[in-house]
DNA sequence: GATGAATGAGCGTTCATTCAT
DNA sequence: GATGAATGAACGCTCATTCAT
């Protein structure tokens, strides 16, 4: 077994055992024990336990990301842009519940906050895909003028929100709903 | 002082011990603590941590329930109905900050699950409105033909996020601002 | 069992174990084990570890110094004085084996070089009996124009090594040697 | 690199991890990372961590008492040989402060107590100087008659307090306090 | 021979809960 | 009823040692 496949094993365990049971409901030990590996073999991946769920963030967000922008229609019109961010949002989600139960206990912790901060006081040069949409939209006058955090929260709450409805049982998100539920978000932030 | 002042009292210093550091950060002897009474104590009133939990937002969210009820339009078409409820919602976790992050704290922790899980399936409390403005809405075909969870979704969720961007200070809502919140929901949703 | 009680036997179970084992081979799980009280309420008595370790010294150290200053020949001259201090530790310390085991382990820890430095570079009105005798000694021109931290090497060090060689049975300190090892400690730092 | 070569290595980076921050201070990882050798090669040269200690102190202390061997006035009076000593001792350890930290904390650790006892009933090494001293000083009647391990600490402890009070900065020893403190035991072992 | 990844027992400390007063 | 001292299981983390390569 190399070294990468150790970590994931690590990665994976953690991953899971915090979407299923909380951030607390899940020691070291535990992951341990679920990774098949010593309680002390995390620490020589992840400086600790912080150190680890940052990590399992940035993995998971980096794979979201990277879906995303699978034929991305890159200097299509800004609506056609947000129905495929929208939709691929949904699409990622529905067929990966413990990345999005592992994201929904990320963003409502202390480490989620700080990195929302980050993330809309960006002065890195990292291109985010949504950040763009929303400057063009802007630009060419076809989305209200709002902050861009209210963007983020009109264009993209309903839709997490109904991921985890689906996940939950009270609806069930086909081609039609999903279709549905971005359509409706783009009217609330349409001109 | 009166048996139920000292409830109160316990249950005031949990609440903001909680919004303030979280669920982890607040153990029973700090909570006590600043309740002044003795650790004991609060198991005459409580039967254990997560029956605090659970009362305390039982306690908030009746407090939240009895102010959307107040000036209710009843009898009002849908479309004032609903402003009345979204900007109520907005007027109110603006002004109180700890509820709202108590309350935020709480759904994305193991016990929100049940609840929400609750409240979806019996017909009590906010949703005895809320339900019946989507039941309104669907009669009269004034909002899109959507399952009631969804009607959530998109007219609620948005306000959410945006009043907890507010307090993290990524935007500041005004009457404006409110007022563009709920209109863009009322997008969302209507037909 | 009063406050105070539990507190002694907490005092003296550490200081006990740690005479025996050294700091490193005294876990705090068998401190409490011996001081017949559970692991965590050393806690209650004392912040940590490190505190306890700095308050068993203090209070031992209060107990010597008063048993040194038992009888303590004020006004006398400054030979007599230092007799009185050099068989009163050799006394002292060999009837309390275990503290002087402390003592030694104190003293040659990173806490034990703090006290020194504090004890040396005393600002505090803290009269400390052997450095009053140094002042007396200097003004009188009895003893060696020396700095003060050599007197203490040349008048103690013998001492206190006499009574570790006591301990481990390399000498037998009755009255006669002790007064020997005082007046030859005397040799060497009078004029 | 021969055998030898990595041996040494290890017991250098050993010896300085100790003194400088303790045993406890140094774990084996840091010790090998510093050795520039694999965690596990320490274990091909020294069966554990105990051994590596003890060997440590049996290359310092050769390497001590072959300094002190040199130039040995043999046959000349008993007070020129004891200042060969002392003075040979003090100087020695003013330029080596890493193996003078790791001595004291040898000498006072569990290790330290059972070579004193070999010490003192073998005689090997350093005391073979000081045995005869001690045992032509008895015969000639130079020095009091006192046990040898009296002899010891009334003659060596001064000069260790004192350079260990050099190390520390209370005192600054320089050739005349040199002379005053191995004069000042002398003063305090002579008839 | 040499390596360093892996181990897991053991550490200091916390805190929900109990119960004698 | 009210207290708060006492508990001990549980936690995150370290590190001496092993052993497959």
């Amino acid at each position: 077994m190399s070294k990468t496949d150790k970590r994931n094993d690590i990665l994976n365990a953690a991953m899971t055992l915090f979407a299923e049971q909380g951030f607390h409901g899940a020691p070291m030990a535990q992951i341990s024990e679920r990774a098949g590996v010593g309680a002390g073999t995390i620490y020589r991946y992840f400086k600790n336990r912080d150190v680890l769920i940052m990590e399992i963030h940035t993995t998971l967000f980096d794979k979201f990301t990277n879906h995303l922008k699978e034929r991305y229609p890159h200097g299509r019109p800004v609506r056609e842009c947000f129905f495929h961010i929208g939709k691929g949002i949904i699409d990622y989600f529905i067929k990966q519940p413990l990345e999005f139960r592992y994201n929904e206990q990320f963003h409502h912790s202390p480490y989620g906050l700080e990195v929302r901060r980050n993330k809309l006081t960006n002065t890195t040069g990292e291109h985010d895909i949504v950040l763009e949409l929303y400057e063009k939209g802007m630009e060419y006058q076809v989305i209200k003028p709002i902050p861009m955090a209210l963007f983020f929260d009109l264009a993209i709450a309903p839709i997490f929100w109904a991921v985890r409805d689906h996940h939950q049982g009270f609806i069930k998100i086909d081609n039609a709903l999903s279709e549905t539920i971005v359509s409706s978000c783009w009217d609330s932030i349409r001109i």
